[in-house]
DNA sequence: CTACTAAAAGGTGTTTTTCCTGTTTTTTAA
DNA sequence: TTAAAAAACAGGAAAAACACCTTTTAGTAG
């Protein structure tokens, strides 16, 4: 059985070229070629059934680009390997493509052994990356913006991070040897805190804040 | 009025520097300093009125590491900025560090122009990074570790995001023109195919999956 | 046309959450 | 030591969430 891979590229030519490598390959066969992400969307409703394990997503694209591209497969195929193809390497699209979910950029100009190795990379551990990829990724790691000052106590904290474990308040007060009323403090005191309506709330700001790590 | 700094370093020589150097910057003024990250607990509770704007954190320490230390801080007081401190820069330590919630890193040898620029930049934008670091951080980026196949419906996704922004299921069922009957439907099928107990677990999946972003 | 299937909607009851209003106990500070 | 503040605890009502099971609707393959 062999790995299916699409390849998303208006340029025909190299996307041509491209499948061409491709079906060389032992592990890897092209299950079809798309012209834009738009395309993508039509193919992937139209055969549910018949989801590729990788796809080739250039970011230049007219329609819709290789950014949107990538997040509608992420967001809606999460199991989808997406890998990035550009010619170019110098602006953010490297990191605005690995942000969309992407788990790896190519150079166009790759080597036929290097775009299997990339794929085998990605089938076996999930992720594939050229080794000049430059810092612009620290932009993202570090996209703390703009914070109020929040000053959580050791018990609050504690309570957060329980509260994102699926488990019911009793449950928390059991674990943190509290009354289930002394919770439901913590509870409505961080609502009030953190101007959230409900549980969800909270879990979402701990996780945006680095509080409770999925 | 002048931006409080705390550095945590072991190196007592190397720290006393430090020091020196930032108190003769125009915006920053030394707190005091901490050997270890178990100091900067004790100090941080101990005078919870006085919290630093920054903290510049050595990452190799006895006793509580660089790692342990800014992820502490972070969780703690996610509004002091921690800036990582080393003199290597080969292995993943920068990596740990950013993702431990340091929003910058800087190397040891650094000049004093280079530091006070770090932290005006840190306080002016909310980050820093040298120019230096490698794509280690792909791997952070990249990082969606084995996931189980799952193949959502359109509806499902769209149901996913709402259930992320604190609305209650009847003003999802409104948004999304069905009725509630029919959320409820869509919820119990979800928590059944995720393997989750409530929508806190909902909520987290959708997050870490990338179905939501905050 | 009929049988099958999936999506949508409905019924009913239980559990949990949320939101009030308090009181008691412990800590902190004057 | 005493007053004030913070933390822990409580009762109860209303809303929301959760679970399970049935019915209707709409499409679609045979």
């Amino acid at each position: 059985m062999k790995y299916s891979v699409v390849v998303v590229d208006d340029h025909t030519l190299l996307s041509q070229a491209i499948e061409g490598m491709v079906n060389t390959f032992d592990k890897f066969k092209v299950l079809y070629t798309c012209k834009n992400g738009g395309e993508v969307q039509d193919k992937f409703k139209a055969s549910p059934r018949n989801i590729p394990d990788i796809v080739l997503v250039d970011v230049n694209m007219p329609v819709m680009n290789g950014i949107e591209t990538t997040e509608w497969i992420v967001a809606n195929y999460p199991n989808v390997h997406v890998l990035a193809l550009s010619v170019e390497d110098a602006d953010g699209t490297i990191l605005k493509m690995l942000k969309a979910g992407a788990i790896g950029y190519l150079l166009k100009d790759a080597q036929k052994d290097v775009l299997e190795k990339a794929l085998l990379e990605i089938i076996e551990n999930g992720f594939y990356h050229t080794r000049n990829v430059t810092n612009l990724l620290l932009d993202s790691v570090s996209g703390k913006g703009g914070r109020r000052r929040v000053n959580f106590k050791e018990n609050e904290l504690k309570f957060m991070r329980l509260a994102c474990s699926q488990l019911t308040y009793k449950e928390i007060a059991e674990k943190m040897f509290l009354s289930p009323k002394t919770i439901d403090g913590y509870r409505d005191s961080l609502f009030t805190k953190l101007d959230v309506r409900n549980r969800v709330g909270l879990v979402v700001y701990a996780i945006k804040n680095k509080i409770f790590t999925p």
